[in-house]
DNA sequence: CAGGATCCAATTGGATACTG
DNA sequence: CAGTATCCAATTGGATCCTG
């Protein structure tokens, strides 16, 4: 383990169930959980599970409401979109080469 | 599932167990399979999964010698050395946010 | 609505022993 | 040497139900 931790956390995160789609769904905006829920097909357990690593490595900002019913809305941090683009740079670097 | 298929496949393969290292270490040149077993610290059983992978995925080739004890070498492909250094770009972008 | 808790199934990876 | 086979432990993720 060296310096480079951070990344490959980042890597797996974004490669694990629906680690992807959630920052695919972000950069169009702020979005509520049950959003995501609907967009990414997946289970509450993995969406939360993941939603929360994305929060702590920084790609992602959570911002709670104080309502009833509550609402929180998750959002692409500037991070998060350098991460995204980049991941999109490389897509079409393999795409070439494919 | 769409086109990025394959892009993710890449990500959770090298974010995977002994997938970065193996990368890392081919860049040195061409290795062989116990140099991998004692550089990566992996058992063989994933450090032969990982690398199946990684030569399906194109990332790196592997040449086997028809020599008596046998001999197998594997080296990084065109493909796989831009990914590594796309994964490095990535990474001091990271860096610079953290 | 936004999750947490629980139980279970599938995947992943280590340890060890074995073979072409 | 370069793996494969087997058995087992840990991790991951789905389904379902529950709550602040």
């Amino acid at each position: 383990m060296g310096h480079d931790t951070r990344t490959r956390e980042i890597l797996r995160a974004v490669s694990r169930q629906a680690g992807w789609e959630i920052l695919l769904a972000l950069r169009q905006g702020p979005t509520r959980f049950s959003e995501l829920e609907e967009g990414t097909q997946v289970s509450p357990r993995t969406l939360s599970e993941r939603l929360r690593e994305l929060v702590e490595l920084g790609l992602v900002g959570r911002r709670a409401f104080a309502e009833v019913p509550p609402r929180v809305e998750y959002t692409l941090t500037p991070l998060g979109l350098k991460l995204l683009e980049a991941l999109e740079g490389l897509e079409s670097l393999l795409e070439e080469h494919a």
